[in-house]
DNA sequence: GAGGTATTTAGAAAATATTCTAAATACTCC
DNA sequence: GGAGTATTTAGAATATTTTCTAAATACCTC
C-alpha cells in the first residue's frame, strides 16, 4: 500500500461514490454498476484502482463477487494527515 | 474545495513531500525547490496545484512567496474520511 | 528606471488515466 | 458438459497530468 496510490484512488468522484456506497454494506459489481451511467468493463476498472489501493477487498459467492469497504486504510490516511495537521499523534477532537 | 481536487493534490510524491516541508513552517517556493531534483517551473506548477486544493496559502514578502500549510482542508479531509470510515462523526481515538 | 533575483506562465513532449467495445474468463444450475 | 449470467481483460481512443525549456512577470535595491 502506497498513500498516493490510495489518494489517486480517492481522487475520483465514481470511485469515492462507490466507497459511499458500500458503507451501507457489500455490494456486487452489477449492483454497483447499476448506480452508474458507465459501462461494466469501466466499473471494473475502478473496482481493480480501489482494490489495488487496498481501499475494498472482494468475496465470492455464488456466481457474483461481493465488493466491501476495507477501514483499515482509512484509519492510515486519518493518521498520515492527523500527523501532517497537527502534531504528533491522530486524536481529532479537543486539539 | 472539492474533495477530488485535494485527493488529486494528494496523490502526488513531490507534493506530499511539500507539504511535509511545510509542517515545520514557511517556506520560499525557491526553499521548497532546492529539496527537489526538479526545475522551478515545476515546482511552482506544484504548488499551484496545492494552492488550488486550498492545501496551501502563500504570503508575499520581499522578493519572496513563502507558502504555508493550510490545515483547515485538512480538517475537512479528515472529516470526510473518518465518515466513510466509521460511524457518525470524526472521532479517531477509542472507536 | 536599470540590473538582478524569484517566481510564474506558455507551449510542447511524454507519461498516465479514463472510458469504450469486443472478447475472454468464471462460475452456476440444469 | 452446455447455456446463461456476472465480471474481467485486451486493445484502442481520448483526456489529463507531469515535466521541461524558454520567455514573461514581479519585485527589490541601487
Amino acid at each position: 500500500m502506497s498513500f498516493g496510490e490510495t489518494f489517486k484512488a480517492l481522487s475520483d468522484p465514481a470511485r469515492r461514490q462507490i466507497l459511499e456506497l458500500l458503507k451501507k454494506g457489500p455490494l456486487s459489481a452489477g449492483d454497483i454498476g447499476s448506480h452508474f451511467d458507465m459501462t461494466g468493463a469501466t466499473i471494473s476498472y475502478h473496482l481493480k484502482v480501489l482494490k489495488q489501493a487496498d481501499l475494498v477487498f472482494e468475496s465470492r459467492e455464488k456466481n457474483y463477487i461481493y465488493y466491501q469497504l476495507n477501514t483499515s486504510v482509512l484509519e492510515e490516511i486519518m493518521l498520515w494527515v492527523s500527523t501532517l495537521k497537527g502534531g504528533t499523534n491522530a486524536n481529532v477532537e479537543g486539539e
